[in-house]
DNA sequence: ATAATATACCTCGAAATACAAGGCTTGTCA
DNA sequence: TGACAAGCCTTGTATTTCGAGGTATATTAT
C-alpha cells in the first residue's frame, strides 16, 4: 500500500524552495520538514531523482561548495527557464486546488 | 508522458460525489465535468477500478436500475464506512492542501 | 583510539496510479 | 440501415514515489 504522505507535487516545491535561495538536496528535504510541519516528508529516493531530471531539462543549474565544516554539498540554482517552469506550476496547483475544492463545497 | 491534468485524489471526489446522491458512473463524470469546469476529467479507465475498490473494501454498495429510457444504470450508494473514509481524506486533503500552500508562500 | 551518529549524496526495484485505447451492449434519430 | 450517444468494463503502459539499501566524511561519545 502506497503512503498516504506523498507529496505529488515535488517539483513545484521544488522550484519554489530554490526561488528564494539556492539550496542543497539535505537541506530541502530538512526546510520541508520544518515549512509543512511534517505534513509530509520528502524522500532522498523521490528528490534525487527529481533534480536530476530538472538538470537535465535546463530548469535547474548545480555547482558543488564546500561547507566551512569540510563537507561538500552540491547547490542548485535556479534558471530562467525554471522561473517559467514554476509559474506553470503553481498556476496548475492553483487550478487543481479549486477544482478540488469546488467539488467539495458540493452538496 | 503522463498528463498533467491527473487527478491524483480520485476517491476522495468519488466518495464526496456520492455524499450527496446515489449517482451511476457516467453521471459522475458529467458532473464532475460541469463543476470543476472541465479543469479535469476523471476518465472511465479511471473511475470504473476506483469504484469496484470502494465497493470491495465497503465504502459503497451498488444496484442496477433501469432508467425510464430503458437503459440500465449501475447506481453506487455511500456506506457508513464509506462516510467515514469521506471524513478521513477530506481532513488528509485540507492537510495536503495547506502544506504545499505553506511552502508556496516561503520567501 | 574507536564506535556511533549525523551529514550528504546516490541508485535500484517494487508498488501504486491514471490513462489511452480498446471492447461490448442497447437505445435514438436521421 | 447506419451513425451516434449512453453506459459499463478491461488490459497494457507510462509515470511517480518510496523503501531499502549503498558510499563517504565529519563530529561526538565512550
Amino acid at each position: 500500500m502506497r503512503q498516504k504522505q506523498a507529496m505529488e507535487h515535488t517539483s513545484l516545491v521544488v522550484l519554489h524552495l530554490l526561488s528564494v535561495a539556492d539550496m542543497y538536496g539535505y537541506e530541502m528535504i530538512a526546510a520541508l520538514e520544518k515549512r509543512c510541519d511534517s505534513t509530509f516528508t520528502m524522500k532522498e529516493g523521490t528528490l534525487y531523482p527529481i533534480l536530476r531530471g530538472l538538470e537535465n531539462s535546463g530548469a535547474v543549474t548545480a555547482y558543488r561548495q564546500v561547507s566551512p565544516a569540510g563537507r561538500e554539498r552540491k547547490y542548485y540554482h535556479l534558471t530562467e527557464r525554471g522561473r517559467k517552469q514554476l509559474a506553470e506550476e503553481t498556476r496548475q496547483w492553483r487550478a487543481y486546488e479549486g477544482a478540488i475544492n469546488a467539488v467539495l463545497s458540493m452538496g
